[in-house]
DNA sequence: TCCATAAAACTAATGCCATTAGTATTATGG
DNA sequence: CCATAATACTAATGGCATTAGTTTTATGGA
């Protein structure tokens, strides 16, 4: 028996999909094979081992976040593009569990992939970011500061801190990124005295 | 061959002691064995598998981080006991990787041990923010939105998002904190216009 | 003082996983 | 139509946690 017709591309494509349904950022080769309807080993003839298909799942992700992101902003600018992305972050991390935790280990990947990923994922905040009247370095912790707020905000939701509370985690979402726009704006305000 | 003086007690200790040492927060039974001077399975009559291991050194590390945070307010209050957290919370991370990436991923603990462990870390900020004039609600909502701040900032930072940037990651996360204390006095200042 | 008992160590074995080595089969282009 | 390369297979390795069953030793009651 030969040639069934499985590819890379099919390989992780099911991959992607197993993520996407276990909502965990890991890969088993033998349920992944499994699945192809082959046996385990015949994986390595379209993939060198689980980490490479770990780093092309998280290429995709981070793909996925950034068009899920640059369509949150289209049009917009300034606070409503931050609601905006902050909204389109919770949906993603909502929508796709694994995906979205798959880009909160981006950083152990390989030294080589991981530059370009992370600067995909932060490209547009900082693109928002750009039009506060914020000097380059400011820009940059102020995109740290948003990341910070979003990421943890929705890795602590998921991993369950907020599931013994009556209080919305919905609400104290929207209280973290209106604190984020109030302290923007107070920086800005800052600046501007600056100048005087 | 028998009785060579090891405990459960020294079985958590090795434990914890390795978990600072390399930083990761993982047991292997393998090498906790080994550190031991004892074979693998020895360890079975000491604790019943590696996840007991993990739970009790997740209990640890919450207590650490507990009293951390104790010493960093003590005889403050206010913004200043706010950035003493905020300060001690970024120490505790920097000097004991392992055990803060443990006080991380205390929610995959079994359900029965999770909620104390969780309400012994947030105890301090929730103590803080109690006399900020919000109401119950509000407290809450600010108590998590200071720790995404605190905790996915460090957690970025030590993942190795900001590795790759020449803008200081110290100063990003005192913008963060100032953020969210000019973000919580705004809400005060709306607290109290409300009142008019 | 001695021995029964239980604690705590051991060896051997199981099962799950990723991965490698080596072999068989089949699709395809020359 | 057949040689070759691609792709699947089986078999084996090595690492891990864990379990079963056995041996050794510390200790307290006779």
């Amino acid at each position: 028996m030969a040639q069934r017709g499985i590819t890379r591309d099919a390989v992780l494509a099911k991959a992607i999909e197993m993520i996407e349904r276990s909502g965990s950022p890991t890969i088993s080769m033998r349920e992944l094979a499994e699945e192809l309807g082959i046996r385990t080993p015949s994986l390595y003839n379209h993939v060198k081992c689980v980490n490479e298909l770990l780093v092309e799942a998280s290429r995709y992700a981070a793909e996925e976040l950034r068009q899920a992101q640059l369509a949150a902003i289209d049009g917009k600018t300034g606070d409503e593009a931050l609601f905006g992305l902050a909204a389109a972050y919770r949906r993603f991390a909502q929508e796709h569990k694994g995906l979205y935790k798959l880009t909160l280990s981006l950083p152990t990947l390989p030294e080589a992939s991981q530059p370009q990923l992370a600067a995909a994922i932060a490209e547009p905040i900082l693109f928002v970011l750009s039009r506060y009247g914020l000097d380059e370095e400011q820009v940059m912790h102020w995109q740290r500061v948003l990341r910070a707020i979003i990421h943890d905000f929705l890795s602590q939701e998921e991993a369950g801190f907020f599931r013994h509370s009556p209080v919305s985690a919905e609400v104290s979402y929207q209280v973290a990124v209106r604190c984020f726009v109030s302290g923007l704006h107070a920086e800005q305000e800052e600046n501007s005295h600056a100048g005087e």
